[in-house]
DNA sequence: AAAATACATATTGTATACAAAGTAAATCAC
DNA sequence: GTGATTTACTTTGTATACAATATGTATTTT
């Protein structure tokens, strides 16, 4: 029985954000119509769809690639982000509707249990999810590609977030923990249509993924320097 | 000899930006065929990628719409633009190369000729052209989706602004002039690299569009008194 | 031996036939 | 006459065969 088309960008989505498919890797056209049952027609149109937002690139005869990840972006990334999450979650306390912060709600529990069972690809998942439903509240189709492309970015570049914590010593705060105490609190400000609390927790905790990253990215000088004199 | 689909693209953008085929209107796969011989394949290919940068709307089973302009989207545009735009101007200001100015400074060429031909329709476009460069030059694959839309929807809802200066009575400043005055000082303030001048003139530059929109939708509430009264 | 060309192979793009879904019209029941 | 159901038809989606393009390998040339 072949897979329907949704359930297959489902996949192929969580797969790149989630890097079990690396930034830059080719996608085998043939392949993926064996592995889902589908014939080459469908596949290229899925695998157009995922060029449309920004998830593969679609280079003319040249096959299908995961979209690469440049540190030259990167700068854009750091630039880019906060303005946009700050936007859509303005937006978003304006105009949430129940059911939308009932689903919003499933997604944070379903994220929770991710943070309890410890498993990095469904925190990265279920994180995303949480941050595109934000998007969904927003209601604007003017700044949701944007967002969709920043937050395709930002879970394969905070990656490391939701890994590293598993080192955290007894002295450093528990970051997944904050970070997860921020969606509960961001809830909370949606639904009670707290403009300035949602931008304010928005910033807060685009900050901790931030100061992460940059660490990673930077790491502490006097361990380098330890390596240089030892 | 069957049109390339680079081609067939822009002439379809072109055609929608200028509302030669209406938000909201059925494009038959078709016909479309026929008119640009070329096969179903290729063609449904075109709109499925027209799709993915916003101009039409593929919708399972039912054939593909002209992208819809509703007015309740149109509040989100007036929140959203004048944001986009400023911090594109303001990435162009920083990042603009010389060739892209050349570039610019072509397409405001052509737009001048189309003034001076009174050709609305190649008002439309070039001043689209000229912003979406100005999209190129800030160089943020994450904006630079948003931005898109944004002039898709900016160029079908601005189409009277072109339109509506041939009854301009000679006390009423010249908008069309004074648009293209602020392109003028806009490739200058580029190609300074002056951010906060390009920041400026991009704001004042909207001012005057929106301005004009808003009296098109909101009319002189005396015209519509003497209208009620008479 | 190195570079360049030509050939073979693999991959991508296009055309077309077939299947499935939607739409509209006509018939039938009430 | 109105409403529902069936049927014909149109449109959309999928599979597959064929064409064009790119890639890698072997052969030739210097």
């Amino acid at each position: 029985m072949p897979a329907s088309k949704e359930s297959i960008l489902t996949h192929l989505r969580r797969q790149i954000i989630t890097l079990e498919l690396a930034p830059g890797a080719m996608l085998d056209e043939a392949a993926l119509c064996a592995e889902f049952d589908i014939s080459r027609t469908p596949m290229r149109e899925i695998l157009r769809r995922l060029d449309g937002e920004g998830f593969v690139q679609v280079r003319e005869n040249r096959g299908v690639i995961v979209a690469p990840m440049d540190l030259r972006s990167m700068r854009q990334f750091f630039l880019t982000a906060p303005m946009i999450y700050a936007a859509i979650s303005r937006l978003a306390a304006q105009n949430a509707q129940p059911e939308q912060l009932d689903r919003l709600t499933e997604i944070q529990n379903a994220f929770k249990k991710a943070v309890a069972s410890a498993s990095v690809e469904q925190m990265v998942y279920y994180n995303d999810q949480f941050h595109y439903q934000i998007g969904e509240m927003a209601d604007n189709s003017y700044l949701q590609p944007s967002l969709q492309r920043l937050l395709i970015d930002h879970a394969r570049i905070g990656q490391t977030f939701w890994r590293a914590d598993k080192q955290a010593s007894a002295h450093t705060p528990d970051k997944i923990a904050e970070a997860c105490r921020h969606h509960d609190e961001m809830i909370a400000a949606f639904a009670a249509g707290d403009e300035e609390l949602a931008v304010q927790l928005t910033l807060q905790h685009w900050e901790l993924s931030r100061a992460d990253i940059e660490t990673y990215i930077h790491p502490d000088p006097l361990a380098l320097e330890s390596l240089m004199t030892g």
